[in-house]
DNA sequence: ACTAAATAGTACGACATCGTATTAAATGAG
DNA sequence: CTCATTTAATACGATGTCGTACTATTTAGT
């Protein structure tokens, strides 16, 4: 009877060590690839503030700043910070949000979309480089894992 | 001739793409789970602390703050700040490094081997919540790939 | 309509990270 | 042995991130 818990072992000592591993790994990688962006973005521009440029191209433009902070699974205080650098040097404008006045809509400017595709031409000498020493079929086939990891991680978070 | 450029057209537009979407979320999955982390933590102590706290339990006790920073790949001066947060709360202690007097070791205490245990225990439920919705396998098949970008990317930076 | 609760965004403060410069010790060249 | 160079660690300052509190506006319940 008492040699069963009260749900179950939550995980067996060796998983628990593995995830740990995986997170850890993934920590790493997340720093130096983010120092690495770092060095070829000009102006002192943040790889935040980039990230966001790519996503108003890439995805939608005229995002509100909430919108862009889940987005990025970000506080929303933290996407203040990053839109007011990226507004103060013209990269971004915002508007008025009709019919929600406590809101508003952030559009990426022409200056915005050309510092885009400088750092990005800046950034694909690097990426070719290392696309000739990694797997990079094996790092695409692994981001529907990613994702899902993603998104468990954010439905949990309450 | 001047259609061939110096190199080589470092990756299709595709494959930039691709990339950049594995860094994304690489970097959320980061921040969520950092996030995760640092509410079981006690005392304030941070994710950065912990792990030199696993660390110096799982691989090898005694490390330098020198070695310690390579490990993790971060600046040593991330490093000092890590460690004087650890010493000053008594979870680790420094000893001089007898042949080098630049240098010193670190020891992980009894304080901080307790500590570490209490933050796994406290973590092992969510971890166990997580991994019953995660595909903890193909997460740990991942690892070696993750091991190889991360080393990739470690060997690239001069 | 009116008031309470929820929501978008910001202000502010705490602090972790990291680049630059500095100090001290070890190493190497001559 | 001496001096220049390299290396370990720290001091310091700048700044990015994020939690808490606050304001303004919208939504909902009655």
């Amino acid at each position: 009877m008492d040699d069963k818990q009260e749900h179950k072992p939550a995980l067996e000592p060796q998983g628990i060590g593995s995830l740990f591993m995986f997170f850890n790994e993934v920590g790493i990688i997340n720093q130096l690839a983010s120092s690495l962006f770092q060095k070829r973005l000009a102006d002192g521009l943040t790889v935040a503030q980039f990230s966001v440029l790519n996503h108003l191209t890439r995805v939608t433009d005229g995002q509100t700043p909430m919108a862009l902070a889940s987005a990025f699974q970000v506080p929303k205080t933290s996407m203040t910070h990053t839109l007011s650098g990226l507004e103060k040097r013209g990269l971004v404008e915002s508007r008025p949000n009709e019919g929600d006045g406590r809101s508003k809509h952030i559009f990426i400017t022409t200056a915005g979309k050309q510092f885009r595709e400088q750092a990005i031409a800046a950034m694909s000498n690097d990426l070719g480089r290392l696309a000739e020493r990694l797997d990079t079929h094996a790092m695409l086939d692994a981001i529907p894992m990613l994702a899902k990891v993603r998104s468990v991680l954010d439905e949990d978070r309450n």
